[in-house]
This record gives structure tokens, C-alpha cells and sequence, in this order.
DNA sequence: ACTTTAACCTGAACGC
DNA sequence: TGCGTTCAGGTTAAAG
């Protein structure tokens, strides 16, 4: 489901309610949910916590604990939410995972597709172990720089696309913003990244971090399923130039937007605008 | 070694 | 209404 602006927005949400809060008690409903961490000691380590705060890195979510990292990834369809023992915030259904907090509140954990996952890590190890430890710079305050992206674009054999999709080389941006991204730099998704002019390098870095900027202060996009902690909507799925607007006119030339896959991921651009 | 595809799951939307 | 198909804010194991 989400990308760098609703995990950022889910964070901020959680960070208003979590910090100082003891974990108490916890059980799983999903034993796949839990990731990486080779012995089955989650609950060992995360009971009786207090957390610290909340925040994310590109699309995970940490839980910065007394003595260890909580580190989520909602994937497609994850969702966290604190409510009252008997409040269920989304289909009690998908409910995966919850912990009752020392405040009486319940933090719960929501996946209705089941490919989320969560790990515990010590303060050390996550850096090297966890799934944030391969993660590229997040496309934000001037990041990256352009040596950095021209370096990495010119190492690889890719359409720029998938090169933005690709963790590794920045990390938050999914398949919303990245049809976004690229329509403001008026470059085609299907270009090679070693084809890239420096000056289309420059615009993919700054309207990256226009783009993600902006919609991190509208907390998001609202389209599918994503709702940020207590069923909040962002708002960026207004500011949306191509996706999502098949033969829709382009804001710019007014031509017919095109649907097409690249990566297997559906992919809208214009051919006018975009070249 | 690097790039591309399939698989992981479920539910909603669409076409017949 | 019912049934089959397609698609979805992502990642990664497997295949090419």
C-alpha cells in the first residue's frame, strides 16, 4: 500500500500517541508476519518495552524501543491503529498482530493480504541485519546527489522506472510517485538509465523531493485501501498528474494519457510530455 | 553477475 | 445474482 508519504504520515500518527507507553502483553496471529529474525524470540525481546518514538525509513516503519528497533513494513495493505480493547479500527478480520500498551489502549496491526512484515532487532545488529540495512538515500532535502544518481544510473542496464522503484538506489518511492516523479521531469519511464542527460538526472532528484515534500504535508494519497492510523485520508491523490488517468488529457498537451506495464507494474505516462 | 518474471495473498471492481 | 478475470501505494525468490 504505502510509499515514503503514508509510512512518513503513519509515523507522525503513532508518534503522537506511543511515545512513553509500555508494551505489556502481545499475541500474533500471523507466525509469517514475523521476519528474519531466526529465533523465536520476538515476544521475548519486545515485552515490556517502553517505546521511545515512532518513525520511518523509506517505506519501513520503526519502533524505536529502550533496547530494541520494532521495524514494520506494511507492504500492500498493512495498517497500524491504537484503540480501546473492544474498538476494532479495520476489519477485525485482518487483524495480524496486537499488544496491549499500559495505557489500557491496544496497538494492532492490520494486513488484509498478508504480506507485511515486522522484525525486532538489538540496537546494533539492525543496521546490518534488518530490512533497512540495504535501503538508498530517501529522495528528500537534496538527496540524493547527483553524483550519487548518475553513478548508480550509469552502472546499470535498466528503464529508469524500475531504477526508481529500486531500494537500493533511493528508497520510498513506489509506483504512485514514481509515474508522478517522472512526468514532472518529462522523462519516459522506458529510458535507459545510462541514456539519461545529466540535466534529467537534476530533474528526477528535484521533483522528487518537490513531490515527496508536498505530499507528505497533504499526509499522503487516499486511493485503494490506504487510510493512515484512525481512518485519516491524505489528500495528494488531488495533486495527481497521470496516474491513475488512462486516456484522461494530459494537464499539459491535453493528448490522451497511456496505460502500459513496465516492470509488471502499471505504468501511466505521457508520450507527448515525456520523452 | 545482472535483469526480468513469478510468486506471495486477499478483496474489490468489472465483464458476461 | 453468480462466476471468472484482472488489478492493486511491494518485495523477493526463482528463472532467464
Amino acid at each position: 500500500m504505502p510509499e515514503l508519504p503514508e509510512v512518513r504520515t503513519v509515523a507522525n500518527e503513532l508518534n503522537k500517541i506511543l511515545p512513553g507507553l509500555r508494551i505489556i502483553n502481545g499475541e500474533n496471529f500471523m507466525p509469517k508476519l514475523i521476519w528474519r529474525n531466526k529465533e523465536n524470540d520476538f515476544f521475548d525481546k519486545v515485552l515490556d518495552q517502553k517505546i521511545i518514538s515512532v518513525q520511518n525509513y523509506g517505506k519501513y516503519l520503526i519502533f524505536n524501543l529502550e533496547n530494541f528497533k520494532m521495524i514494520s513494513h506494511l507492504r500492500m495493505e498493512g495498517k497500524w491503529s491504537v484503540s480501546s480493547k473492544d474498538k476494532y479500527v479495520y476489519n477485525e478480520k485482518h487483524l495480524r498482530i496486537e499488544f496491549e500498551l499500559s495505557n489500557n489502549e491496544w496497538l494492532r496491526y492490520y494486513d488484509s493480504r498478508k504480506f507485511g512484515t515486522l522484525e525486532v532487532w538489538d540496537n546494533k545488529s539492525y543496521l546490518k541485519e534488518s530490512g533497512i540495512s540495504n535501503l538508498g538515500p530517501e529522495p528528500l532535502n537534496n538527496n540524493p546527489s547527483f553524483e550519487y544518481l548518475k553513478k548508480a544510473a550509469i552502472k546499470k542496464n535498466v528503464k529508469v522506472k524500475p531504477f526508481l522503484l529500486d531500494q537500493k538506489v533511493v528508497c520510498g518511492i513506489g509506483n504512485i510517485y514514481v509515474n508522478e516523479i517522472l512526468f514532472a521531469a518529462k522523462v519516459a519511464p522506458d529510458r535507459i538509465t545510462k541514456t539519461l542527460g545529466d540535466k534529467e538526472i537534476k530533474n528526477i532528484i528535484k521533483f522528487s523531493n518537490l513531490i515527496l515534500t508536498k505530499a507528505i504535508e497533504l499526509k499522503g494519497s487516499s486511493i485503494h485501501s490506504y487510510k493512515s492510523g484512525e481512518n485519516v485520508e491524505g489528500q495528494f491523490q488531488n495533486e495527481l498528474k497521470v496516474h491513475l488517468r488512462e486516456n484522461k488529457p494530459c494537464f499539459e498537451c491535453k493528448k490522451p494519457i497511456i496505460k502500459t506495464q513496465i516492470g509488471g507494474r502499471g505504468t501511466y505516462f505521457c508520450t507527448e510530455c515525456q520523452k
